[in-house]
DNA sequence: ACCTTTTCGACAACCACGTTGACTAGTTTA
DNA sequence: TAAACTAGTCAACGTGGTTGTCGAAAAGGT
């Protein structure tokens, strides 16, 4: 069994740093910009709610957590102030979690951050070593079991 | 400010994906040879501890976390059976952490693991762009902040 | 040699994020 | 209408972190 070069556990560690590195430099700039106290798992949470809104069991299942879970999540939002849960008329169990115009700010703005750091590695590594990597991702991934889902893969 | 394609937020959410599906891969294989308890947290800080030994603090030190953590972490991998702690004769204070057998056999197969995956990532993707993704990798992320440190980054 | 500073490991209190199980209330279905 | 499912909440717990404090041991400066 000979030795690999380079060895396999670089992967998920240069993997993992990249992920990190960007999701850092976003926390930091959002920290910058109005919103210090948002955290990874918030902005996930946002994403699953999306400008529609939800039920709390299902960004749970969008997360691909429990909807106790969720539902946490969704009470330190709303302390926070970027989401609002609201009486369903149709479905009296129900309670629909919208955003606030703070939450969909939280969106916007990541999604402009994003799309600035995407550029950053673009320039450094030029647009097709960037689209090469997206590309490889996508077909790498089993894209049948990792929803959003960051939280949680510790569990 | 036009929109961009893809949208940056794809990436974080790629880069996660494919750190994940290598790890659930790692730890489904480690659960079916004997290691079913090693939580993806125990990997880094048995690699953290490395064959040599180290202590506490060191392991904290380099996992990017307080030592009161890694001090905790070291706890559970010595009820598990990973590690053990040894006095330091030449300095009373500390305790050096050991790997048991058991411990380097988790290291290992990690290790043998890990190779494999990535040869099948070679497979799909074919060696140039595995190699061309490491290196991007490799290239974009500030080498300096990023240790080993998987866990916490919620924090 | 002595005093000060640093370091190590531990304890305690706390927080964030997840889990399961149990329960009520409302909705759907057979 | 009765049974089955679903939504949300409460409680207890686990795990992986944090700060602050502390005593004991080591290292450094005078």
């Amino acid at each position: 069994m000979p030795a690999v070069d380079p060895p396999g556990y670089e992967l998920p560690l240069l993997l993992f740093a990249g992920f990190r590195s960007l999701i850092d430099a976003l926390h930091a700039e959002l920290s910058e910009r109005g919103h210090p106290e948002v955290r990874p798992a918030h902005g996930f949470a946002l994403q699953a709610i999306g400008p529609a809104g939800a039920s709390a069991s299902e960004i749970g299942r969008r997360l691909g957590v429990s909807k106790q879970a969720a539902g946490k999540t969704v009470d330190r939002l709303a302390v926070l102030g970027y989401v609002e849960r609201a009486g369903d008329p149709a479905d009296a169990r129900r309670k629909l979690i919208r955003l606030t115009p703070r939450g969909l700010d939280v969106l916007s703005l990541s999604a402009e951050i994003f799309d600035r750091l995407r550029a950053g590695w673009v320039e450094q590594l030029g647009a097709p070593n960037v689209a090469a990597m997206e590309s490889s991702l996508r077909t790498v991934v089993p894209a049948a079991g990792y929803p959003l889902d960051v939280p949680g893969w510790f569990g």
